[in-house]
DNA sequence: AGCCACCTGCAACCTGTTCCCAACACGCGC
DNA sequence: GCGCGTGTTGGGAACAGGTTGCAGGTGGCT
């Protein structure tokens, strides 16, 4: 939950086993960096702006690498590509068809609807890694009918 | 509503004033035939196997068509391509991660959650355009802690 | 310092989807 | 029934996001 710098991301990673080597530490400054989601493409680029030689497949398996190990989760926002964040937030996110706004929720709202699924089905959602897409205030279609 | 007939449909698109060509026939025809959904690749497999000159972009633009007159809905059920099928039926979809299953659930079972999120931000959740993912009965991880 | 397994960059590949364009054919008017 | 104009088609190439194989480089243990 606390913030985590890179260095204490790296030291993890070390005690770990893991070797820790240019792109890695790279990727993991980024994502500390940016503190939110981005896409693979967005922190290729951020990390290419210091380390021009790191190519887009360590990206990607420092990714999947961090994902493996529980630091870094991604979730699919609607149509385009999965955007990648620390895994230390948890929250579902609302994608609006119309604006592409996206809105946090907090896990208390969708909580009951996890219960209920669960209860009916024995089927456990995760939210968090699919957005919720739909229409947002001021996107949604004038509709009263259904 | 009720379950049309390709021809049925047809008529629709005719009355509409949309040009009614073999390829457009075809993949009507297939999607009446499936009844639940399936993905691009499919159909074109399924339209291919009588029509073998239909081209697969055909395939695209005629979905593409009858999703823009509303006769077609697709859903993406977690990574892998969009599914289609007919724009009769409105449920929302449960995804496995683990066994790749997939439950169809009611709206009924969704409703009272996507008011809680309208209420709470204006937002009107469609919950049929993307799955919902999780673990089923038999795949959710032992877990009994967050 | 040396060694070896692991990691990297590159580029090719893959899948799903869209685009382009010349040829074709639907369906209207005659 | 027939011609014509325009919207549609097929085929393949382009594209985007993501993955993979390989030969060579490098971290970190000894």
């Amino acid at each position: 939950m606390a913030a985590a710098t890179a260095d204490d991301l790296v030291d993890q990673l070390r005690s770990r086993g893991v070797r820790i080597t240019a792109p890695r530490r790279a990727v993991v400054e980024a994502l500390v960096e940016v503190g939110s989601h981005v896409t693979a493409e967005t922190l290729h680029a951020r990390v290419h702006a210091r380390h021009p030689d790191v190519s887009h497949s360590s990206i990607y398996r420092t990714l999947d690498l961090l994902t493996e190990l529980g630091i870094v989760t991604h979730v699919h926002l609607g149509h385009g590509p999965a955007e990648f964040h620390l895994a230390d937030d948890e929250h579902s996110h609302l994608v609006c068809n119309g604006c592409g706004a996206v809105l946090e929720i907090d896990c208390a709202l969708t909580d009951p609807f996890a219960t209920a699924v669960a209860d009916r089905f024995g089927f456990q959602l995760d939210l968090r890694h699919f957005a919720l897409t739909g229409w947002c205030r001021r996107c949604r279609p004038g509709e009263g009918s259904s």
